[in-house]
DNA sequence: TTGTGTTTTATTGCCTCC
DNA sequence: GGAGGCAATAAAACACAA
């Protein structure tokens, strides 16, 4: 019994080879052993056979009739080096693999049957299956492991790609915010701040307008999705008069008539490098909080925030000359 | 020939299942 | 409790460069 109690075999020799079997073109031969024969060192060495011997290779000295003195070396070389490894032949780890193709399990059965076809113990069979199976798991791993990387570097890639997308969308919103600050600043401050107050109830009326227009389209001018709510608000404030040149808010102590609520910090430098995704998206999806930032009128053709982008260009027309042009 | 790295065969200990 | 699977590991066999 080996030392942790399993009995390999039914006995504790060496992997000695029985007989001669699956030479090379021939059908392997049954085995001595378990066709209820003797213990193979009972029938001398002539059962004793190396797997090199079996498949003819290795200039193998042996034949299937040997000398008595042969017979003698082969016993004294199963004591002496009974702790030496004997590769299995080409064809019979042929035979294993295709078995183990077939099934990489091994039933009783089964390893019985492929020990008998191949000449070797059924410990031995046990065996290769079992480091066949850990070879063939090693290699799973791998080739997990390289689709798991493809597809990192392709999420990698499109990451980066965006997050350029993004920079360059903040850029452009830093520029567009500079030019307005700078059209605006000799604004007449005399004609300047009605300022109404955040309640005030144009506002929330065109706040409620926009949440409403959210999900319809404006076919008028093409633009969906980004500016929709934005721009079909425009267009009913162009109707009822609630947002006109007359009202006039502050942006950052500069006097603004065209945003109400303006917060600077948004407007003029939005950091969202802290944003979770979803608010990042709605930060640029509707760009402004549905309420109560307001964005000047935008004619179509206008819309030029896509200078990076290609298929994400939120439905802005594409001008490279031309950020925003404030309409008012 | 030899040193070194890799592969293959085999062992050990632990775990699960029946 | 025995049988068998698996992970970790040992060690022999093998490949190959220097």
């Amino acid at each position: 019994m080996a030392s942790g109690g399993r009995v390999y075999g039914g006995s504790n020799l060496p992997p000695i080879m029985l007989q001669p079997s699956a030479a090379p073109g021939c059908p392997p031969l049954d085995s001595f052993y378990l066709s209820g024969s003797p213990p193979p060192f009972l029938l001398g060495s002539t059962s004793m056979v190396s797997f090199e011997d079996v498949n003819g290779s290795g200039n193998s000295k042996r034949s299937l009739f040997r000398s008595f003195d042969q017979e003698e070396d082969e016993y004294d070389e199963y004591f002496n080096q009974s702790g030496k490894k004997r590769r299995l032949t080409v064809d019979q780890l042929k035979f294993l693999e295709r078995s183990f193709e077939a099934d990489n399990k091994l039933e009783p059965d089964r390893k019985l049957q492929l020990a008998k076809d191949l000449g070797l113990q059924p410990r031995q069979v046990a065996i290769w299956f079992q480091n066949r199976r850990a070879r063939w798991k090693a290699k799973q791993m791998e080739r997990d492991y390289d689709v798991l990387q493809a597809s990192f570097n392709a999420l990698k890639a499109d990451y980066d790609r965006l997050s350029q997308e993004k920079e360059d969308l903040k850029v452009q919103i830093s520029i567009l915010s500079d030019e307005f600050v700078q059209k605006h600043q000799g604004t007449n401050m005399a004609e300047a701040p009605q300022a109404l107050p955040p309640e005030n109830p144009a506002a929330a009326s065109i706040s409620e307008e926009s949440k409403q227009d959210e999900n319809s389209t404006s076919p008028k001018n093409g633009n969906k999705g980004v500016l929709d709510s934005d721009s079909t608000s425009t267009k009913k404030r162009e109707g009822d008069n609630m947002f006109d040149a007359d009202s006039h808010y502050y942006i950052s102590g500069v006097h603004s008539p065209h945003l109400e609520h303006v917060d600077s910090s948004f407007i003029l430098e939005p950091d969202s490098s802290d944003l979770s995704q979803d608010e990042d998206d709605s930060l640029s999806r509707g760009f402004l909080p549905s309420t109560p930032y307001r964005l000047p009128k935008l004619e179509p053709g206008d819309y030029s925030l896509a200078s990076s982008s290609t298929s994400r260009n939120f439905g802005f027309p594409v001008d490279d000359n031309a950020f925003w042009s404030w309409s008012f």
